[in-house]
DNA sequence: GCCTTTATTGCAACACGTTGCAGTAAGCCC
DNA sequence: GGGCTTACTGCAACGTGTTGCAATAAAGGC
């Protein structure tokens, strides 16, 4: 099967030669994943990634999916994480990196950026000398409402 | 199959009534998993409990396991949490509550406590009044040898 | 000890991810 | 265009968790 030459959107449209000019291939089956990507705003999880590539290309198979987030994560192109169960999700470039908070009560989710993310990093970074990877930030826990609720 | 009535180890021994207490059942297949438990010292990951359970009692089954251990979190005697990689991991009380950090590069791991702990609790809780899960706390990211190692 | 109620179990099927391997095809050189 | 090298794919098998359902057995009352 040939890849086709068809434009990808932006920011997406170099990342064939960013495979290449690493000795990477581009094929038919990163492009689909690629393309599921560039319309992907922000998050997906990997098993909401795979529906959405066999959607656009019923033949795809889940582990060369799982192999080309990989290959895109060594690129820069994705950051995975883990949701409030452990599974996986990707953070799409190029938002800013972020962490997330889950309300184990109401479900409810946020992003952690700004003063709580720079809080974090500092918490571990001034003892501890640790960077912290944001990306794989996952706070589970309770949110306003669902204490106040349960306090009354 | 009856439920062996030999005693539990401390803290361990009140944990048939507690079960009784709540309208639950104690169960042979219970017994088994909080024999292993008692034998644990802090953390186990899930795969690694079915596996000794398995060892103390072949007929072991893995679904039951899991629920056996969601009826124990219930009761407050274990806490769950997901490594680095999302897979789950139990704490076993009466150790305090923790988060857990590992680098990426070594993977080595540390156990979040004290400072760090309340930094991040903190962090969360004083803008958005969100309380903060502990045991379910995993930061990934580099620790300060990897760091330095890689920045020489 | 026997009966009744219903929580729990065992099993099978499924969902999510990972890994090893042999065959295929992208990229490069001529 | 044709051939070579080797990255990538498809597949199959496995590990980790979850779920639905019929059969089993713990607890409590007699």
């Amino acid at each position: 099967m040939s890849v086709s030459r068809a434009q990808l959107p932006e920011p997406w449209s170099a990342v064939p030669d960013r495979f290449r000019g690493r000795g990477l291939r581009w094929t038919a089956q990163r492009r689909v994943v690629v393309e599921v990507l560039a319309a992907t705003d922000g998050h997906i999880t990997s098993a909401e990634l795979v529906d959405r590539c066999r959607a656009l290309e019923a033949s795809t198979i889940p582990s060369t999916v799982y192999r080309t987030l990989d290959a895109l994560e060594e690129l820069g192109l994705v950051r995975h994480g883990h949701g409030a169960d452990g599974r996986e999700e990707f953070h799409v470039q190029p938002a800013a990196e972020h962490g997330h908070r889950y309300c184990a009560a109401c479900g409810g989710s946020w992003e952690i950026h700004g003063e709580e993310a720079a809080a974090v990093r500092a918490a571990f970074d001034e003892a501890a000398g640790f960077e912290v990877d944001l990306s794989h930030v996952t706070i589970v826990g309770r949110c306003r409402g669902c204490r106040d609720a349960r306090s009354i």
